[in-house]
Parts: C-alpha cells; sequence; structure tokens
DNA sequence: TTCCGGCAAAGTGTATACACTTTAGGGTAC
DNA sequence: GTACCCTAAAGTGTATACACTTTGCCGGAA
C-alpha cells in the first residue's frame, strides 16, 4: 500500500488517543481494530462459518498490509473463532456437533459456579442493574431489532460474570460467548428470542430471592433449553454461501 | 536466515506431516514452536516476571525473523503469559494481586463441577490411569525432580479435565494453570508439593469411591491451600534478576 | 548542582519483496 | 472421452527495509 508521505513530525495530542475497549489485553490498535471488526462480523452473523479470509483481501479491506491481517488472524485463531490451515490460509471457524457440545457443557459448569456465588455476593444496586438489562433486552425483543437482541441476550451472562467483579471470568466467558454464537449460527437455533428473555428474567429473580439452588437449576435448564435448540444431527457441510465478507 | 535452496519437487509423504501438539489449534509450526518454548520456560520458572522480550532477541535465539518473533508475542499475549505494551514491547506477565485471586477463584468454580461431573461418569479404567499419575507425581517428588514434579502436579488437573472427553475444557484449565505457574512465581509460594502430593491422592480416593461432595470438598479445599500459601500482601516489583532467559 | 533540551541508540509498527505451496486449468497421451 | 502432467495464477511463510517512538545520555543554562 501506499506509505504516508507526512514526514514531518506531526505533533501529537498529549499521549496516543488509544481508546482501549475493555481495559485489558495485547496488541496495539490497528491490530486489535481489525480482530474487533471481524469478531464482530462472525458473531453478528455477517460472516458464515467456512468463509474464506485471505490475508491480502483483509489487508485491502482495512488498509493496512497483510502483515497486520494476519496478525490479526492469528489473534482470531487463538479465539477459535477462526481456523488457520498451514499453507492454506484463514476460514472462519466450523465447530463440530462434539465441540459445540463441549462449550455448552463448559458453560453450564462455569455458569452455574456463578451464579451460586453471586447470590452470596450480590447488592441491591446489582439487582438493579441486573433490571435495567433485562428492559433493554425487553425492548430490543419488542422492537424486533435482532442485532441488538442478539448482543443483549449473550451480553446478559457477561453481565453476570461482571458482578462478581471477576475480569478474568469475564472475559472467559465472553469468548465462550463468541463461539456459541458461531455454533448456533452453524446448527441453526431455533430457540426464541423470547423464551431467552423469559429466563433471564426468572434467573434475576432467583438471584434477588438469594435463591442459589434456584438460580442454578434455572440457569442449568436456561443453558439446556439453548441447547437443545440446536440441528445437533450430523447433516454437515454447509456449502460456503457467503460471498462477500465483510463490511 | 539462510533459506533452504531445495528446489526440486520433493515427493512428500501421503500428507504434510506436521506433527501437532494437542490436536487443536492455530498456527504453522516455527510460531508454535517459540510459542512452546517460551511457555514452557515461563512455565519452568526460566523466566521471571517483568522480563523484556525483544523481539529482535527472540529472532536471533531461533534464528527467525523479528516477523516470526512477534506473531509468537501476539499469540502469548493472548494467553496471558506476556503483557504487550504497545510501542514498548512484550514483557513476561506480572499477574497482579486481584488477578491472582480471580483466577483461582475461576479455577475453583471449574474444577468443583470438574469433579463432581467427573463421579458419574468415572470408569474403573480412567481410576486406574489416574492412580499411575499419582504414582509418577510420587516418584518425582521422591526424586526431588523439581521441574517434572511441577509438570506433572499441574498437568493432574489437565488430566482430570480430559477424562471428562471435554477438549474445550482441558484446554481452558491447561491455560488457567499456565497463568497459575506465573502468580506462584511473582508471589512466592511457600506450599510444599509433598502436600499438593497428598491432596490429589486424596481427591483420587474421593472419585474412586464415587463421593461427589467430597470430591467437590477436597478439590476446594486443595485449591484453597495452594492459594492461601502465596505471599499475597502488596510487596511488588521483584528485581528482573533473570539475565539470560531461554535456552 | 540541578534542570531542561536535544541528540543518538534501541526498539516497535508496518510495508514490501521474494520464495515456496497449493490449486485450478488446459493440453496431450492413451 | 478420460486420465495425467505440466504450467500459471493465487496465496501463504518469512525476511528485510524504513519510519516513528521511546529512552537514555550528554551538555549547557540557570
Amino acid at each position: 500500500m501506499p506509505r504516508s508521505r507526512a514526514n514531518l513530525k506531526v505533533i501529537r495530542p498529549p499521549a496516543s488517543p488509544r481508546g482501549r475497549r475493555h481495559a485489558d489485553l495485547p496488541a496495539a490498535s490497528t491490530t486489535e481494530r481489525i480482530v474487533d471488526a471481524i469478531t464482530s462480523a462472525i458473531v453478528e452473523r455477517k460472516l458464515m462459518p467456512g468463509t474464506k479470509l485471505a490475508e491480502a483481501q483483509i489487508g485491502d479491506m482495512f488498509k493496512v498490509s497483510r502483515t497486520v491481517a494476519r496478525q490479526a488472524l492469528i489473534r482470531l485463531g487463538r479465539d477459535h473463532l477462526v481456523t488457520l490451515e498451514p499453507a492454506r490460509g484463514a476460514f472462519v471457524a466450523q465447530p463440530s456437533i462434539d465441540e459445540a457440545r463441549q462449550v455448552f457443557e463448559v458453560r453450564k459448569m462455569v455458569e452455574a459456579a456463578m451464579v451460586k456465588a453471586l447470590c452470596t455476593s450480590i447488592t441491591e444496586v446489582q439487582i438493579a442493574q441486573l433490571r435495567a438489562h433485562l428492559s433493554a433486552e425487553r425492548d430490543a425483543v419488542a422492537r424486533t431489532d435482532v442485532t441488538g437482541r442478539t448482543r443483549l441476550l449473550a451480553d446478559f451472562h457477561v453481565v453476570l460474570a461482571r458482578l462478581l467483579g471477576n475480569e478474568v471470568l469475564a472475559q472467559l466467558l465472553a469468548d465462550l460467548l463468541a463461539r456459541c454464537s458461531l455454533v448456533a449460527l452453524m446448527y441453526q437455533s431455533s430457540h426464541s428470542a423470547e423464551h431467552s428473555q423469559e429466563e433471564h428474567v426468572e434467573i434475576v429473580a432467583a438471584l434477588a430471592r438469594r435463591d442459589s439452588r434456584a438460580a442454578v437449576k434455572l440457569m442449568e435448564s436456561h443453558l439446556g433449553h439453548v441447547e437443545r435448540n440446536l440441528r445437533l444431527d450430523p447433516r454437515a457441510a454447509d456449502l460456503r454461501s457467503a460471498l462477500n465478507p465483510l463490511a
């Protein structure tokens, strides 16, 4: 790509204004921007599983060199959102049925323990925050804002993790949820947003009562419902239908 | 680096014979080799927290260019083993006290759920495998083989995860354990290997009895002991003492 | 002596170059 | 008509080049 020729020392604002997204993690802004964009594209179903992600193509789209595009793909590979095949390239991951089941099993373990712990630590203020989230969910469902409601329904689980003040847990869960989006996309989920939303309401109610047994049961059955509504029969290969990948 | 000049079409064995380490994951062999080497160096305490990892330096060590070294560092950053500071470079991570606590909290959640699930699914063959692992641990402790025993004591937890047949879980746990090594290194653990080993024996005994309540309790107290034997008082900065990083 | 400015070395961020692999297409032999 | 090889295009793997940032050092001014 044509290299910027502005060689004069530009006066920069106080410090480099890099807006870090959620407080953590590695890379410099450019790579991170691409990772975030592709992650969003996958989670928002704009990128079908199996789609080839050629380095040069991504580089062109984001106006960067292959070097940077490749760095982004490596990070996405570590997140299990893309599969890196040596000498063949990167593809949007196609989680197997086994992997799907395993991800849900881990979610059940982690999230059951999470709501259990929350029951003993949750405060009134936090319950109010959860109720605010629930009403945002309800709005999105009512408005049939598909993208928004999908994000909010997933965020609910991350919000729970954050209420424990455990960023490690929150990030782990965020990773699992991104993988779940891919799973849902591959094994066309028939699960209704309304149903999920109602189950979230029940979970919050149990938390508000500090009823840990109920909260755990509700969370487990919630995740069980989500999982059972996937088509986990072995009809595999969706022919890569998406032709134009990113935006 | 001197590029191989063997231009003749070599007849290759059926498919590229690349030995993937544990069935999963992204990158091509060279980058992966470096990631593994540095991960081992950190886990085996040959690399102190805070040590600068300059790209050129790593490149020289492994006889590759900065490009490849940088790719490895990006992956290590995603694993939370190194911290990537924009325009300043990569450093072996120095997990904060908070992060240490959070990692242990997550481990308690995950591993308690894990042994609970194992109690209903474990087979006699698997119990035998666990006992074999225990005796390997005991040997290493007896021989005061510090590196070996450290690895075996950590592997015990990953072995448990694998017994559930859940690779997602196993990998997640492997990541957490690597971070724990760093934590143990930063907050000098006074925990004795003998004690850990004995607790592992008790956990396996509970599993053999399919006593899920006991197994969970034992695992939680085991992790509690490990955590409580860290010096989690806020005396921070260890001056980077390690001078020659890798091998 | 202390503080500040600026230079130079070291190191990161990114683009580009080139070798090698994969893959698809076409032409030839059977 | 089919199977095979050979070749060209596309794409990955990696090295290198160059700009820019950070950082430490030195010297001069207060």
